[in-house]
DNA sequence: GCCCGACCGTTTACGTTGTAAACGGGCCGC
DNA sequence: GCGGCCCGTTTACAACGTAAACGGTCGGGC
């Protein structure tokens, strides 16, 4: 069971070295490690990706340390907090991916093709937190999901004005290329909950009244094979490949994106 | 305070008659309101507007209601359901917009126009409610947020198969649209949602601290007033446009929109 | 006219949650 | 060797979601 397809989604977790996760470092010999903020949020990741959001709890995941609950609150403020530390040690995991750069070596497509892989594989590896990702409001306005992190944001300005994109644009495609990024991969990781949660009660007796109601729904019968295709890799791309484009024209043009209405 | 401006989103609730809120049938008489399903979920959505998720409390939602929370439970099986039903309620604010067709009496665009922007309408008028209807995990795989209704995706395909797109290409229509109108409005709510805090706490320390933290991200300070524009409704319009004169490009090819990779 | 069962909101109760506060033990420098 | 500090535990409490029992207020059958 659970062996590597052929036609694996390379942004898969099992496409890859499976465990993409945080890691806290291990523990070198520290005999029963020590806790610290850096732990216990990596601890309540892999709770959350095992368990699900709603499972995780302050004692729960003390008790997953081996701890009270109350020792986390030395080194965690609130839950509320511990919430903000998992958003911000996921999106983290981008500095530790290989084929994502900060800086631009290879021109700014492939830098936004290897940035936007790196945020759909974490998305892919962490599927119940990327809802947090996508829905804690951020710190600052301008700082956006799912992309949350001032350095980046700095990252992907400097990249896209070094390649000759002028300030308005750049901007405008930070916006164009997060809603993006945040429309996709919330409808991918949410499709994929309802695949996990589908497949525990295969009651029968629900089925079919289920099935019943979709006599109102005819073109949804018919095509319902076709909906259910999983097709978001390839859609991914797709629409990656899309804005790229659309980006490439506004970086020929030199004009900021805005209603240009050609619409011959 | 508040008043209309000229230049006014027209999707924005002030826009148009205020309250597009989804309104329990109000009581024609009935002395103090008998209590039912509708009433409690039509309640529970202007809680939530009004103080935000979290706040959403049986207790305190009876209270609003003048009954004891447990006098919900004859309406509703669970704190979750009521959730469920608050999604349902403000998706089918649709029905009621008198701009939105179930049927495309003037072409497939005008149609997708119309849907896009009466889903706009509902993400402005209930942002705290919004983050909900993009999470909440759909009741089949095919039924995707936003459009988180079955009669809206038989409407929704119907609808272009009508204009001649043909099987995959609607289906493909469909995955795109959703993902665009979720990331899209997801984004906006909750930067709403970052604007409405951050006029909260103008503490003055911890902005100087902040400002200091962002020595490091010389990029972003220099174009934080970009950054800061908020610009949604000409990047919603423009997105939408670039969408659908990509449908209209598959629509003529009479092709899926598969990986067709011309690149010129 | 009376009574009875159905309806529907209230009361009471329980286990779980997040977190404040007091507690105590083991280790460190003096 | 001993006092203080670091850090995990204990105890405590208010608030939560919800089960169960309760009681009042009807409308209809005898």
């Amino acid at each position: 069971m659970d062996e590597p397809r052929a036609d694996a989604d390379p942004d898969s977790p099992e496409g890859r070295g499976g465990a993409a996760a945080v890691m806290p470092a291990a523990p070198p010999g520290s005999g029963r490690a020590a806790l610290d903020r850096r732990r216990i949020i990596g601890a309540a990741v892999e709770f959350i990706d095992a368990q699900g959001l709603a499972a995780l709890t302050m004692r729960r995941l003390g008790a997953h340390l081996g701890v009270e609950a109350m020792a986390l609150y030395r080194y965690v403020p609130s839950r509320e907090n511990l919430l903000d530390g998992v958003v911000e040690a996921v999106i983290d995991e981008l500095y530790g991916d290989p084929d994502v750069h900060l800086e631009p070596g290879h021109g700014w497509q492939d830098y936004l093709q290897r940035l936007a892989h790196g945020v759909r594989r974490i998305a892919l590896a962490h599927p119940e937190v990327f809802p947090l990702v996508a829905t804690r409001p951020p710190a600052a306005p301008w700082v956006r999901p799912p992309l949350r992190s001032l350095r980046w944001v700095e990252s992907f300005l400097v990249a896209l004005i070094d390649s000759g994109f002028n300030q308005e644009a750049a901007v405008s495609a930070y916006r164009a290329y997060s809603s993006f990024l945040l429309g996709h991969l919330l409808l991918e990781v949410s499709q994929k909950g309802v695949a996990v949660n589908a497949e525990d009660q295969p009651e029968g007796v629900e089925e079919a009244q289920e099935a019943a109601d979709l006599s109102q729904y005819p073109t949804v019968v018919r095509l319902e094979s076709l909906l259910s295709l999983d097709e978001s890799a390839a859609e991914f791309e797709e629409a990656l490949e899309n804005l790229l484009e659309r980006l490439e024209v506004v970086l020929r043009e030199g004009r900021a994106p805005r209603r240009g209405d050609h619409r011959d």
